[in-house]
DNA sequence: TCTGGGGTCCTGCCTCGT
DNA sequence: TCTGACGAGGCAGGACCC
């Protein structure tokens, strides 16, 4: 599998045993500081934080120069600072930052058809499939740091495995700059360890609720009764982690992904009580989501809005459209009228426009419904429905789908599909 | 320390139609 | 005509991810 390195992490030799993988997770290295550093290569080995230096921004990234002195993604730029005074630095340039992914994507492809962007800086990749092309996972995920690093001069780390997410914990573990390969047969090995913080999906909440209840491995969760995992994180997430932990990740690799919404929001320099401004900026938003939908050729059928009070607490109001609209004066007034509702008048910090249940411009929605059709059909009809008109009608096929197993169907008009 | 911006998913509560 | 059970959808809030 791997060994440690001295420097924390753990990492395979080249030939390293990948029987039974499949799935690589591939992870950037502190992108954004790599990016720069490749534009601005007297930058390098330097403490660098990008983020902008005034008012309330937080760190976007930070080389591990910067990471040594306990600086962190997400903290308030001031405060990386205080903890690092010598750090340069360096406003995120974000163009600059998709223009690299999609240099490194295209080499991703150029091995795989099967690659699942997970962001700008990760992807899961299928190899499966180019085993004969390009040899075992294993060699195709150093064929990959290799590539990477000579044609577009960042490093990478990769994890290999049999599933996405042991994938990538793998690569978690191998930064910055190596590579995991965990066998298929050793996963359980692998993931036992582990702090339930460090499973994909378990945050700092997850976190605290297992551990106030002894849960601090994975293992741990695998020898949990599910009404103990139940009663901690929910019943939805309980199952998920159980599953995890006995190694099992039915998930494959998605090249095609939906969006569900859009959305603009801003923090304010300064809170603002202003009430003409706020709705002012709640209209300017609404432009800029309306214009994205119109580019993507979307219409959203429910807006909502974001209000982040001075004290940090933050409301959200949401409604459905009569008729749904890709126009920014539309998207606007809802938008208004639904900021109307909010009684409190503290300073408000933030606001943020969203658009959600898009459809494609024109995409009604379809009936199917047919008395004398079994239900398999049905299902039927709605996949090739999903696959003609897209994300517009996902919902409603997953309604029809779940058949007859959990009560009776019912006409369509009681799921509002005449 | 004092908390960005872009998202997804889950949960609980309420309402409505059958 | 009324009522309760049930399923589904709308809405609000929150956790989590990068």
């Amino acid at each position: 599998m791997g060994h440690g390195d001295g420097s924390g992490r753990i990492v395979s030799a080249a030939g390293a045993d990948d029987t039974g993988t499949r799935i690589l997770h591939v992870d950037m290295d502190a992108f954004y500081a790599s990016v720069e550093v490749l534009d601005d290569p007297s930058l390098s080995g330097l403490p660098i934080i990008i983020g902008s230096p005034d008012g309330r921004s937080v760190v976007s990234s930070a080389s591990y120069e910067a990471r040594r002195y306990g600086v962190r993604s997400a903290m308030p730029v001031a405060h990386a600072m205080r903890l690092c005074p010598t750090a340069r630095i360096v406003m995120p340039h974000f163009h600059r930052y998709q223009e690299v992914s999609r240099q490194v994507m295209t080499i991703f492809e150029s091995i795989t058809p099967l690659v699942e962007p997970l962001s700008v800086d990760e992807a899961f990749l299928d190899v499966q499939g180019v085993r004969r092309l390009w040899g075992s996972p294993g060699q195709v995920a150093q064929l990959i740091r290799e590539r990477v690093q000579d044609e577009v001069g960042i490093s990478c780390s990769v994890g290999v495995a049999a599933t996405k997410h042991v994938a990538k914990m793998a690569s978690t573990i191998a930064k910055p700059d190596g590579m995991l390969v965990v066998p298929a047969a050793r996963t359980l090995e692998f993931l036992s360890p582990r702090p339930v913080r460090a499973m994909w999906g378990v945050g700092p909440k997850a976190a605290e609720a297992l551990e106030a209840r002894g849960i601090r491995t994975i293992r741990d969760i695998r020898e949990s009764s599910k009404e103990m995992l139940d009663r901690a994180v929910g019943p939805a997430l309980s199952s998920r982690l159980a599953q995890l932990a006995r190694g099992e990740d039915a998930r494959s690799v998605e090249t095609e992904r939906v969006e569900k919404s859009v959305g603009h929001e801003e923090t304010f320099d300064h809170d603002v009580l202003d009430r003409t401004f706020l709705r002012s900026e709640l209209l300017r938003l609404a432009d800029r989501v309306a214009a994205r939908l119109r580019r993507a050729e979307w219409e959203t059928a429910t807006i909502s809005i974001k209000i982040r009070f001075d004290d940090f607490r933050t409301l959200t109001r949401s409604q459905t459209l009569a008729e749904p609209t890709a126009v920014g004066q539309r998207i606007g007034e809802a938008a208004q009228a639904l900021f109307e509702q909010i009684e409190r008048r503290d300073p408000v910090r933030l606001v943020g426009v969203r658009a959600e249940k898009l459809r494609p411009v024109g995409g009604g929605g379809i009936a199917l419904w047919d008395d004398d059709e079994d239900w398999r059909r049905v299902e039927g009809a709605v996949d090739d429905a999903v696959a003609r008109f897209g994300n517009a009608t996902i919902t409603r096929a997953r309604h029809l789908g779940r058949g007859p197993g959990r009560g009776a169907p019912q006409h369509p008009k009681a799921h509002g599909l005449d």
